[in-house]
DNA sequence: GTCTATAACTCGATAGAC
DNA sequence: GTCTATCGAGTTATAGAC
């Protein structure tokens, strides 16, 4: 009965993060979602901290798959937002990238839970990375854009913006809005091609320098020196 | 000598959270960090709830106030971008993100430190807004995209970065370089005028229907058929 | 492998001395 | 306003019966 009481345990333990948060998953309350005794959090895994790393990688996998035919479905930037929207309806719904948050609130402060949530996020990164590489390599930002920060930052931004949303779930909305308008803009970029990329490659070759003025000539200057 | 427990005990509280996050805040770590005794948090606060949600205010007036002058210099997208990364650093550097992440964390599962929370945020999110404001007005986008809620979800993605960065620093920071270069491809939209504008407005006048087989125009249509 | 019982500790919160 | 002392509940973790 080994196997069954350790998945019993995983599945109860992002069962308690989601309804309690990180400051409330004991090996009690665990213990309880479970149907199991206390002890056994100790037998199985050794300590709670050893769960909950366990179960955050359990639970990427687990949710990460489930949207892995979708992810490999899409073809443009537009769909990659739509995408973003399903899932985190769906996500919310269950409960479950609050979760990854509050492992990750969690991880700031304890090393081996830092080294699970990172990995547990990677796979939703890896997952992300594939579609942005396809839809990138196709468009004017090809090899002028590292698509595994954008990935990251993309992750990291869906986190934040859940726990946001727990928070000020009005506020949360309004950014998902405005995120949506804002790839409409990326899209322009991607649909403007050779044009925009020798503007984009020339505003990249400045370097991290400080861009200041550069701006001011944006309204007439719609056409800048090819290099 | 109440007012000055009072701040000593607000400060405890940021304290604690920056060290031990939002699981190890507890009455008695805060007053050690505060160097009071353990009960006076309940005297002058309540309960450690209350005590973390005025913390939590007092904590994002002081921060916010420290970068008011630098973010109404700001004229540019590209020194927005770079004024964020010196936000980055320093909040990070004072722990002082993490904390509002902790928080926020903690307010997922607590009504009362979510309505707190979301107030300090808010505080960063009317700064954010008057900056995004100046700088979307005088581009294309303006009247096109929503100041308000692109404030609100890059507050929202600072936080989740900041997360992120804890665990997984060299993540974050590859996640950070990707964003400079993304605002970059913006700023090709900015410097676009009113081409980019057009454009803009056509595709967000497609509403939020899917947007499928209009990227794969991409390459060969640098220059859309306008309205 | 699973349970009970328990040790040793920390928690929030309060009562009462000063 | 600040302290000590303390209650009752909840915590991790282990020892030992089954």
């Amino acid at each position: 009965m080994a196997p069954q009481t350790r998945a019993r345990l995983l599945a109860g333990a992002l069962q308690t993060l989601v309804e309690q948060g990180i400051a409330g998953a004991s090996a009690r309350s665990i213990a309880a979602a479970a149907g199991v005794n206390q002890g056994l959090v100790f037998y199985h895994f050794g300590s709670v901290d050893n769960l909950l790393a366990e179960a955050c990688r359990y639970g990427a996998e687990q949710r990460v798959a489930r949207y892995r035919g979708r992810f490999a479905a899409v073809q443009t930037m537009g769909e990659l937002v739509e995408l973003g929207r399903e899932v985190h309806a769906e996500e919310r719904a269950a409960g479950h990238v609050a979760t990854l948050a509050q492992l990750l609130a969690g991880a700031q402060h304890h090393p081996r839970l830092a080294e699970a949530t990172a990995a547990g996020l990677e796979l939703w990164i890896a997952e992300l990375e594939q579609v942005l590489e396809r839809i990138v390599e196709r468009g004017p930002m090809a090899g002028l854009v590292d698509v595994g920060g954008l990935a990251r930052s993309a992750a990291a931004g869906f986190v934040g913006l859940e726990l946001y949303e727990g928070a000020d779930a009005a506020g949360a909305e309004r950014a998902l809005g405005a995120l949506e308008q804002l790839g409409a803009a990326v899209g322009v970029v991607e649909e403007m091609g050779p044009l925009a990329r020798r503007m984009l490659r020339a505003r990249l070759k400045r370097g991290s320098a400080p861009v200041s003025g550069s701006a001011e000539v944006g309204e007439d200057a719609a056409c800048a020196p090819p290099e």
